[in-house]
DNA sequence: ATCAAATTTCACAAATTACTGAAAATTCAA
DNA sequence: TTGAATTTTCAGTAATTTGTGAAATTTGAT
């Protein structure tokens, strides 16, 4: 690996993390890299930076594209494929969200309906729909937040996330003036 | 696995999840047994429910505790232990977030910091210095903001859940009257 | 159309991770 | 204490995942 100390420590970092999260290290190594990079990178660069064989890269492209995580694109008058990553860390974040949600919750939440319609034939089952019931309500409930909030523009995120729990507030005065605004009158449960 | 088909497949399919989040497939049944059990479970019924080996269950028991994803509990008149998940969904979703935040998001934090001290000695090093910076501001908001979000009680967040992207009128109208209700005043950016 | 450059696929080897059974350690009732 | 019940550890094997090189395919300039 013959790249600069501090991007060296961070490529590594993010294989280590990659690997908590059910990515391969190596794809996660290859997404680090091409993160903090100038430019856009071809295949073989990375290959040659990273040490890893042409083949991996090109497993690992895959997927990283497959999670919409990387871009593509050609550089005037050279054949080869250069991929980067995009500029925006909240958009990658996004991206990343929308992508699990899809593989993972959507997946989840399907299992856990399913479960539900079932008729409970003992008691044992009986508890379990409830149990599952409960996982299901809380899952729904935040991906259906998540998916709202991400209607927000970055800037009034970022403000909402710097308010923090002091938008608590905005409930308490809320309920006390319950039509204000033309929303729909929303109270706890 | 001598399970109701309910239950078998809700452990299986949170089998499968756990091996996407980085935990092993046969602790994310066991915790998912747990989970959907009516009464606390000693380590062998575990062994039986699921079957899988006594120092496997061991072990993944282990692993859930941990995580503090189960707690432990004796039975009068039984030396076994027993072990049962909190009935708390909510807490539950908690107590994964925090483990993780002290993992994984502290960890890389801190490397990111690091990183962030170094006098960059290139160009390349200086543009990998601020893509890091953009990553460090981004999780280091995120995670303040869920610490901060903690402090509130479940009801008070489903409520805010619910309201999902309507909170954005809170800023409009605060704007307006930055001193309102004695809060320091918060403008975007 | 041809062919060299570039990329992908895939069978296999290497490396890692998961699981087991046996043995060791711990616990607690008598 | 003793020893049976219970839990944990751990070395070895099984299973899975990862990474490679060679071959196949695709691409696009000529």
């Amino acid at each position: 690996m013959n790249l600069t100390p501090l991007v060296q420590s961070f490529v590594l970092h993010f294989g280590e993390m990659g690997n908590h999260w059910g990515i391969n290290r190596t794809v996660g190594q290859m997404y680090a890299l091409l993160y903090v990079s100038e430019k856009p990178l071809n295949a073989d660069e990375m290959a040659e930076a990273l040490g890893f064989s042409r083949s991996n890269v090109s497993m690992g492209l895959k997927e990283l594209t497959s999670w919409r995580l990387v871009k593509l694109q050609h550089l005037p008058g050279d054949r080869r494929e250069y991929y980067s990553t995009p500029e925006d860390v909240w958009a990658i974040f996004q991206t990343l969200a929308e992508e699990r949600k899809k593989r993972e919750v959507d997946p989840t939440l399907t299992m856990l309906r399913g479960a539900l319609l079932e008729t409970p034939s003992n008691p044992a089952d009986e508890h379990a729909q409830a149990r599952m019931a409960e996982m299901h309500d809380l899952i729904d409930l935040t991906t259906s937040w998540f998916t709202d909030m991400q209607r927000l523009d970055v800037d009034t995120l970022k403000t909402l996330m710097k308010l923090g729990s002091q938008v608590q507030k905005f409930l308490e005065f809320k309920q006390k003036l319950p039509t204000f605004m033309g929303g729909s009158e929303i109270t706890k449960e």
